[in-house]
RNA sequence: GUGGCCGUAGCUCAGUUGGUUAGAGCGCCAGGUUGUGGUCCUGGAGGUCGGGGGUUCGAGACCCCUCGGUCACCCCA
């Protein structure tokens, strides 16, 4: 018996890798054409890190994380996410310069699987470090905004929230848990627990959705500073005509947010886990992890999501050309044509078994070739058959404008 | 961590009140067409019925445990 992959775990093939590389390519693209460089940090990390710069009473910090020791008696931890790494990476680095990077990769959390949520997920991300303009924050948050634009979702809305600085968020979060200790009756018991711990975390209970309609926002009580910035923010966001609104008790999970925190949703993504990616500003994640004061902003797209919210799009070839040898004997001609066309940059493959003609077209439909090029006694004359395999047509071409005919049909 | 539903070929599923060598469709491979796919016809390969234990003369069907899937809560990407 094969041993199965971990609970929440997946294997992603083709076809349905296709998206992922769609969705890949796109972000790549996006991240460089924006200004900002890769950055590949480890996927475990001392638990340290995390505890101090995710939160040590945060959902995902005491419940969610791989913990393990090594074979050193040292405690290491698969990365729930990689800000705090990105961060630690750039206090480390020793610049002091602005800081823009991308990242791309898994996740892990120790969770209970279900639709959108994997204990292996994968995440692309951007951080912004050393700026403190709101401009920013709205830079980070287009970038999203292109990337479900890119891979064609097109009705993304992003809910916009300020949590304020540390000082706002602890007079708030005074205010909030005594509305909440008031109310106490009629919370579920899980709130009522938190109410001392992490008052904020009650804020997106479904279940307590009720009281929570009177409950005060952590918007109505921010600093003349933090207003502004969340005010310069919208701003942006109206100049560059993406659509955002107000989501009053969106709060992150994470602790090291401030002022700005956001996500993406989609109608063509309707789940409990409905969120295609989110972010913030993270000013005080620096000094968390006992480094100086640095702004920054950040933003993490989750994969899986999003290619689960992919439009299904036309089945479009993946190959350009697909060689058909018409016999055993012709197989290194068919494979030094394959060479030549695949360094004129197009995308070719062919059968390598000892396949019948018949087999190797079938070979070439199923992997969706757009044409297919026969090497058989034409080419003695210089020639080759080429046939478009959606029309069917056929023709004779010239052994040296293959490449050409290809990109020509 | 909690709860509902579900595990039979690669996929979707059928398997009568427990009874001999476990089936179908799709997919896959080959042939029909000694150089032509996507349609059609014929044939073939492929299953320790998730795993372990139990009840029974006999279990894919019943019981227990366990692993996994799925959806939701919680939380988040």
């Amino acid at each position: 018996m094969i041993p199965r992959p971990p609970k929440g775990t997946d294997d992603i093939l083709p076809p349905a890798s296709d998206r992922w590389r769609v969705l890949l390519r796109a972000f790549d693209d996006l991240a460089e054409r924006f200004g900002y460089g890769l950055v590949i940090t480890p996927m475990f990390e001392a638990t340290e890190l995390f505890s101090r710069g995710v939160g040590a009473e945060t959902e995902v910090v005491e419940k969610q994380m791989y913990t393990f020791e090594d074979k050193g008696g040292r405690s290491v931890t698969l990365r729930p996410e990689a800000t705090a790494s990105v961060v630690r990476a750039y206090l480390q680095g020793g610049s002091s310069a602005v800081f823009k990077v991308a990242y791309a990769g898994p996740m892990f959390r120790y969770e209970q699987p279900q639709a959108g949520r994997r204990r292996q997920f994968h995440q692309v991300g951007v951080e912004y470090i050393g700026e403190p303009s709101p401009d920013a924050d709205v830079e980070v948050i287009e970038i999203g905004f292109r990337l479900l634009e890119a891979v064609g979702i097109t009705d993304a809305v992003v809910l916009l929230n300020s949590i304020g600085d540390p000082a706002d968020r602890a007079a708030y979060r005074e205010l909030l848990a005594a509305f909440l200790t008031e109310r106490a009756g009629e919370l579920t018991a899980d709130a009522r627990r938190r109410i001392a711990a992490n008052p904020l975390r009650v804020l997106d209970s479904k279940a307590d959705a009720a009281v929570l309609a009177d409950a005060p926002t952590p918007a109505g009580h921010l600093s003349p500073a933090a207003a502004g910035h969340i005010a310069a923010v919208r701003a942006g966001l109206d100049a560059m005509a993406i659509p955002h609104q107000e989501e009053p008790r969106l709060v992150r999970g994470l602790d090291y947010y401030n002022r700005t925190v956001f996500e993406y949703q989609s109608a063509s993504y309707q789940a409990a886990q409905a969120s295609l990616g989110g972010g913030g500003r993270y000013d005080p994640l620096a000094g968390m992890l006992g480094g100086p004061e640095v702004p920054g902003v950040g933003l993490a797209m989750g994969v899986d999501r999003i290619v689960l919210a992919m439009p299904a799009g036309d089945e479009e070839a993946v190959l350009d050309v697909f060689v058909v040898a018409a016999d055993a004997g012709r197989r290194t001609i068919a494979l030094e044509l394959v060479r030549s066309l695949r360094a004129e940059g197009l995308r070719v493959d062919l059968d390598l078994g000892d396949k019948s003609v018949k087999a190797q077209f079938r070979a070439a439909d199923r992997r969706r070739a757009a044409t297919a090029a026969v090497v058989g006694e034409e080419w003695e004359s210089g020639r080759v058959t080429m046939k478009d395999l959606r029309s069917g047509a056929e023709s004779s071409v010239d052994a040296r404008e293959v490449a050409k005919w290809i990109r020509r049909r």
